[in-house]
DNA sequence: AATGAATGAGCCTTCATTCAT
DNA sequence: AATGAATGAAGGCTCATTCAT
C-alpha cells in the first residue's frame, strides 16, 4: 500500500536514529510517505517544503540533505507512487488465474474504502498536469504505461493460448483496456454523484468483454 | 474554436474601443481567452497575473477592475472553456444524421492538427487536478459530464427508436462512452510516442461498437 | 557628492509621488544612493536587501520594481558610484589652471574631511574584491581607469606643450601617476594610526614630481 | 610559496597520520592551505564551509574541531597568508647584496607565472575589503606594513651608509616605496588587458629612483 | 476605465553551527 | 579525533493584491 506507516507525524529526534548504514534509505523514505500524503492532501501547488517538512518531522534543512530541491523531491513522490502502485496491480492481478479475471482484477482501484484511493486519485491528477508541460514526466508516464501493458499483454496471451480468448492483436488491445481503465476511474473519483462504484466496475467490465472480440483479428 | 480572435496577442488601444456597456463583455472575453492561451502554454501553476496581464494587452489594474482575484478569474476560464468545448461538440455531432455517426463524431479531438489540441487537453488537465481539491470545481465538472451525457444520450435514444442499436440503458451506456473517450484521449495526448491518432480512433470505434450490444438490456 | 540628499531615510508614501515622468528617474537615483550608503556603511558582504529597503524607505516588492535582482542592484551602485567620483575629479581639476596642480588637484581625496571619503573608500575596496573574481566588473575597473588616465594624459599633454614638463611618454606617465595615487590612498585610508594625510599628500607630490623627470624621453 | 604542498586535493586517510601531539598542527596547516586556494579561487563572499570541507579532506565536524567558527578560519588564514608573503619577500631581498636591488627584489610580484600570485592577489583584495569593515583586521593590516617598511628601511639604510642614497627620510621613503608598489599591483593585476608586467616593472623602478631624491633631507 | 507603483506575506534555498555517535 | 545528520535562522525573490491618480 502506498502510505504503509502508522506514525508518520513522529518527530524525528536525534536519540531515535537506526543505527546508520540503512538511514539514508530510511529518511528518504519517511520524507516520500510525507510528502506522498501532503500532495495528495492538498495538491501540488498548495504544498510548501515546509508543509512537508511538518509531516515528516523534519526541519527544513534536514529535507533538504535528502533531497536537493522541491523538484527533485515531487520527482522522486511520483516515481515513487507508480512503483508502489505498479507493484500492487501486478501482486493482485498475479492471484488470480483465469485470463479474464486478471484482466478485470483492477477493481479495487474503484474501491472508496480502499486505503490507497485517496492518495492515488490526487496524485494521479497533478502528475497528469504537470507532465503536460514537462518532458520527464512525459517520460516516466510513458514508462508507466509501459510497464502497464506488459502486464495486460501477458493476460491477454495467456487467454489466447488457453483458448478462451479470440486471436487479437494483444498490444493495440491491452492499450485501449487501460485507456478505458483509467477514463471510468477518472469519472468514478471526480463525480462520485453520478457515478457509482457499481457503475464503474459493471462499465469496465462490459468495456472489456466486448473489446475481446472486436480486436479479435478476423 | 476555443481561440478564435485572429490579432490574439496585439496590445488594444484604448480610442478604438466603443465606449458602450458591451465594453465589459468586450474586456471580459479579452481577458479570458488571452488568459486560456497562457494558463494552456505553461499550465496553471506557472502563470501569474502578469503573464495574463501582458497577453490581454492589460494592466495589473485594468484586469483587476473585471476579475478580482486570480481564483475568480481562472474559474472563468475554465467556465468559458467548458462552454466553447460543449458548444463544438454539439455543433459536430449535429452535423452527422446516422446516430453511430454521431457518437462517433468526437474524433475531431484526436486531431493533432486542430487548433483546440493545444488549447484543450493542457486545460483539461489542470482543471482535474484542480478539481480534486475544490467543490466548486467538482460542481462545473458534474454539469460539464451531464451535458455531456445528454448530447449522446440524445443520439443513443434516437438510435434505439431507430432500430440501429438494441434496447440498452441510454444513460449508463453514455456515461460509460464518454469515459471511455477521455481515458483514450488522455493517452493519446500524454503518450504521442506509443498512441498514434490512427489508434485512438480505432480503439474508440471498436470500444463503442463493443458497448452498444454488452449494454442491450437482455 | 556621492550622498547629496538631506533625508535619505524619509518612507516613501504613495502621496509624495512627485508627478510621474521622472519618477522612474528619482526612486533609482533614491535607491542607489541607499545601497551605497547602506553598502560602504557595512560592505557588501553584510548588506542584504532588505536593509537597503529600509534605508531607502521602500518595500522589498517596492525596490525589486526597480532593480530586479541584487546583483542588478549592486553593479547599478559601482556604476553610479565611479560616474560620480570621476565627475568631481574632473570638475576639481578643472579648476586648476597651471599642469601640475591639475596632476595634484586629487589631493581631496586625502582629507578625512571631506564627506565623500566615508563613502568612496569602502565601496572602492569593495568593488576591487568582487572585481577579481567577476569579468564584467573587471570591464568597468578598466573604463575607469582609462577615463582616469585621460584626464591625467590632457594635464601631462599640457605641460609638456606649455614647456614645463619633459617630453615624457605621456599614457605610461599618466597609468604610473594614477596608480601611486592608489596605493597611497589605500594605504593612508586603512592604516591611519601611521599614515597622515600630511604623509599622504606629500608623497603623492614627491612621488609625482620625481616621476616627471624620470618619464622624460631624453 | 604560498601552497607548498604537492597533493593539495588529496583525501587524507586517517590511518596514516601520526598520533602524535604534532597532528594538530598538521590538521590545521591542512585546513589553512585548503581554505586559502579556495577563497583564493572564489573570493570570500562565495566560499563555504562546505568548500573548504572538501578541500582539506575533512568533514564539517572535523573542520570545527580545529577552528570553531568561519570568522576564526578566515582571520587564521590571513594571518598565515601575511606570514607566508612577508616570509617571502624578506628572503627573496635577503638574496641581494646591493641596497637598490633589495628595494627592487619585489618585482617577482609583477610575474604572472608566479604560482603565487593567483593566490595572493584575490587573498590581498578580499583581505582589504574586510579590513574596511573590521578593526581587527585593520591591526593585522597594520602589522603587516609594519613590518614591510622596517624591511624597506633596512635597505634604505644600507644604501645611506654605503653612499649609494642621499640621506633621507627613511620611514617615510619606507611608506611610501611600499605604497607605490601596492598600487602598481593592484592595477597590473586587475587591469591586466592595458597594464603589461612590463610597464609595472618599469613604473615602480622609475618611481622608486625619482623618490629617493625628493626624499633626500637636503 | 485604466494605469502601474507599492505592498508585504510567503516560499525555496543556503549554510554556519551543533551534537550524538 | 572525526563524522555527517540535523537544526533553524536568514536571505533573495515572486507575485497577488491594493490604491492614488
Amino acid at each position: 500500500m502506498l502510505g504503509d506507516s502508522t506514525n508518520n507525524k513522529k518527530r524525528i529526534g536525534r536519540n531515535s536514529m537506526p543505527s546508520i548504514p540503512e538511514l539514508e534509505a530510511i529518511r528518504k523514505a519517511q520524507i516520500l510517505e510525507a510528502a506522498l500524503f501532503t500532495i495528495a492532501e492538498n495538491g501540488c501547488a498548495n504544498v510548501t517544503m515546509d508543509d512537508i517538512c511538518k509531516a515528516a518531522g523534519l526541519s527544513k534543512g534536514g529535507l533538504a540533505h535528502y533531497y536537493h530541491s522541491k523538484k527533485d523531491l515531487f520527482y522522486a513522490v511520483f516515481e515513487e507512487f507508480f512503483d508502489q502502485i505498479f507493484k500492487r496491480s501486478r501482486e493482485t492481478m498475479a492471484q488470480k488465474d483465469d485470463p479474464l479475471e486478471k484482466l478485470l482484477s483492477f477493481d479495487w482501484l474503484y474501491d472508496r474504502t480502499d486505503p490507497d484511493a485517496p492518495l492515488a486519485y490526487p496524485i494521479l491528477f497533478d502528475f497528469l498536469s504537470i507532465t503536460v508541460h514537462d518532458d520527464q514526466y512525459k517520460k516516466l508516464y510513458h514508462e508507466w504505461i509501459c510497464n502497464w501493458v506488459v502486464l495486460l499483454s501477458d493476460a491477454l496471451k495467456q487467454g489466447i493460448s488457453d483458448g478462451l480468448f479470440p486471436d487479437l492483436d494483444v498490444e493495440k488491445t491491452a492499450r485501449t483496456i487501460s485507456s478505458i481503465y483509467n477514463g471510468i476511474a477518472t469519472r468514478w473519483y471526480l463525480d462520485h454523484e453520478s457515478h457509482s462504484t457499481e457503475w464503474a466496475i459493471d462499465a469496465f467490465k462490459r468495456s472489456i468483454t466486448g473489446l475481446l472480440y472486436t480486436y479479435a483479428k478476423k
